[in-house]
RNA sequence: GGUCUGGUAGUUCAGUUGGUUAGAAUACCUGCCUGUCACGCAGGGGGUCGCGAGUUCGAGUCUCGUCCAGACCGCCA
């Protein structure tokens, strides 16, 4: 037997117990006389003792050749401790005891084994199976264990039932770059991994399946993130007979079950905003509401002076930095600094500090006056002792400038905080996006979006402007879900792809299947799609996804633990057709 | 595809204007010890300064290239 109680269960009243005990050693504690070894698992970590006075001499010499990460089973008693330890939950009792066996000897860890490890990322994802021995990781990983028991128990008890579609698939030129895995079987023709079970969900509600759920791996090709990996899972969910309304509704649900369940946190009626007010007050479809700083465009109440830098722009606008005036010169400097880097792209920045005598000081003294100002700050929402911030320049462009500025103040300035829950809906998705690049129009969501009927004749005069029933769910400034209500007739389906660019040939060749489904009776129906890692991430109070999911993947998309991709060698390539182009300076990579 | 930051002991990092034998903490090893729990004390071992080239009397330090890692922009229907 190796063991009787976990190292996480004995108090004071097991007392006198006999127990076989086994764990990893998390450190030994060698005074001579006394050794004391905390045995640790999954459950915590039980004290351990060996003394001379009553210890065997030869489990005495076994425990003094104890190291860390040994694996080891140990029989004795439980008697109280001489001097207790609070900070433990077993802090009260340790072992005493009459026999040790090593189960396993350990090489010294390539980094400590502690909630506070020293070791940095690449190291611990080199050895993760040692990373995930520490109490942060095993709790983020426990932590998404409980977000996909509540999300499966709530959405079953609501009559969803959970059905799995292929990961082999077709792939499909819009969206996301795809995975792709060649077919043995059937030579030069390749298999594509989902981007999401898209279709397949739809074609679940065409075969009268009515509610459907599925927790999925996902898969995209395209560049990493701290909160993006080529492989993540998605709470995917689809309802037959539904409006936005109740979509919206049911999931509103899901997730104030999981705050509750999770966290303990209980949410009102969850705030909906468009997305045109959201780009408005926010520069982003994803606002974080935890804080203020909303958007004042200025552009009326600052054009009307010699300033040629607002007067050309397309769109001024400032935010109100809470008590922002004690900021230095300095500090302000290097707020300017900041927007002015690469990655931002601000030419420059504007500020007004706001005197706590309701006076005014600004980087524009020269061409503005005291009225202009408290006009501003009017605008902005600027008390007395607060700081304006303003970005000029196109639209397209300052949104997003200002808001990664906001966000960066917004954690500057502790406003985030992480154990405070704002989930919004946003809702009114435009339908299309332009894309200058190729010059066309591409759907936001995905072209199986429904336009919502009242825009819908705008499609050939102003593309632009028609609206789609699709709706994000945002959470503390993450997008966290997003779905829509889909097409679920052949002549609609037709006429967006017609839009698209698709010729009838194209898409009968990519999505025939769709449309003929359509063709048989296909209900009304929508979904949405939440990401689980990024959820588990934000409940657990975290901004990178990584150490919530078991085996991550790095920057670059690889496994650095088993060391993947890796080239395949002649025979796997010769049995899949496959013949590979090396690039000469390159050849240990083969590509594509 | 791009921008930025970093790479020095097992690990996390410091290393001044280019100048003696490259340091600290921790981990590891040895010894000591009458209740430890970040145990303590004494001693010890441990370095391809990512890699390659260049400048120089002399490079961890400067230049160029390259590899690796992280964050971000583009990208992510």
């Amino acid at each position: 037997m190796y063991r009787t109680h976990t190292n996480g269960e004995l108090r004071i009243n097991a007392v006198d117990k006999e127990v076989v005990l086994s764990g990893w050693v998390q450190k030994v504690r060698d005074k001579g006389f006394m050794i004391w070894v905390d045995l640790r698992d999954r459950y915590g970590i039980t004290q351990l003792i060996f003394d001379e006075e009553r210890t065997s001499k030869e489990v005495m010499q076994a425990a003094s050749e104890l190291s860390r990460e040994y694996v080891i089973r140990v029989t004795g008693t439980v008697i109280e401790r001489e001097s207790k330890n609070p900070q433990l939950p077993t802090g009260d009792i340790e072992i005493l005891v009459k026999e040790l066996t090593v189960l396993n000897r350990s090489k010294t860890p390539p980094f400590t084994i502690e909630d506070e490890t020293d070791g940095g990322e690449d190291l611990r994802m080199k050895y993760r199976y040692l990373d995930i021995r520490r109490t942060p990781i095993r709790e983020n990983l426990i932590l998404r264990h409980q977000v996909s028991m509540e999300v499966r128990n709530y959405l079953s008890q609501k009559d969803f039932i959970e059905v799995e579609t292929p990961y082999l698939i077709k792939s499909t030129p819009e969206g996301a770059r795809d995975f792709v895995v060649p077919s043995r079987m059937n030579k030069g023709q390749f298999y594509a991994l989902p981007q999401s079970p898209q279709t397949f969900k739809q074609l679940l509600m065409v075969g009268g399946m009515d509610k459907y759920f599925q927790i999925v791996r996902c898969f995209r090709d395209e560049d990493l993130r701290a909160d993006r990996q080529p492989e993540f899972t998605q709470i995917d969910c689809e309802m037959a007979f539904v409006t936005q309304e109740d979509i919206l509704n049911t999931f509103e649900g899901l997730t104030k079950h999981l705050l509750k369940a999770i966290k303990g946190v209980e949410v009102s009626e969850f705030p909906r905003m468009t997305y045109e007010d959201a780009m408005r007050l926010y520069g982003n479809d994803k606002p974080d509401i935890r804080f203020g700083m909303q958007f004042g465009e200025l552009n009326e109440a600052a054009k009307h002076r010699d300033f040629n830098v607002f007067n050309q722009a397309e769109l001024i606008i400032g935010i109100a930095v809470p008590n922002g005036n004690s900021f230095s010169r300095k500090e302000i400097d290097a707020l300017i600094n900041w927007v002015k880097r690469p990655q931002v792209g601000a030419m420059g920045m504007v500020y007004v500090r706001c005197n706590e005598d309701g006076t005014f000081k600004s980087s524009v003294d020269k061409f503005y006056q005291e009225e202009d100002f408290a006009k501003w700050a009017e605008i902005t929402g600027a008390k007395p002792n607060d700081l304006i911030l303003i970005l000029s320049g196109d639209t397209h462009k300052v949104r997003p400038q200002m808001s990664a500025l906001r966000m960066h103040l917004g954690a500057q300035l502790g406003l985030r905080k992480k154990d405070e829950f704002a989930p919004l809906w946003v809702v009114d998705f435009p339908l299309l996006e332009w894309d200058e690049e190729t010059g066309r129009y591409y759907a936001m969501h995905h072209p199986f979006t429904a336009p919502k009927a009242e825009s819908i004749q705008l499609l050939e005069s102003n593309p632009g402007a028609v609206k789609a029933n699709a709706y994000d769910l945002v959470l503390n400034g993450n997008e966290i879900g997003g779905g829509s209500i889909r097409i679920h007739d052949k002549e609609t389906q037709s006429e967006i792809f017609k839009f698209l660019g698709f010729s009838p040939e194209e898409a009968r060749k990519q999505f025939g299947f769709l449309m003929d489904a359509f063709e048989f009776g296909s209900p009304p129906h929508g979904g949405i799609a939440f990401g689980l890692d990024r959820l588990a991430a934000i409940l657990g109070g975290q901004e990178s996804i990584r150490d919530f999911i078991a085996f991550p993947k790095n920057n670059a998309g690889r496994d650095v633990m088993i060391d993947a991709p890796a080239p395949l060698d002649e025979e796997q390539l010769k049995e899949l057709n496959l013949n590979l182009q090396i690039d000469e300076a390159d050849s240990s990579i083969p590509r594509h």
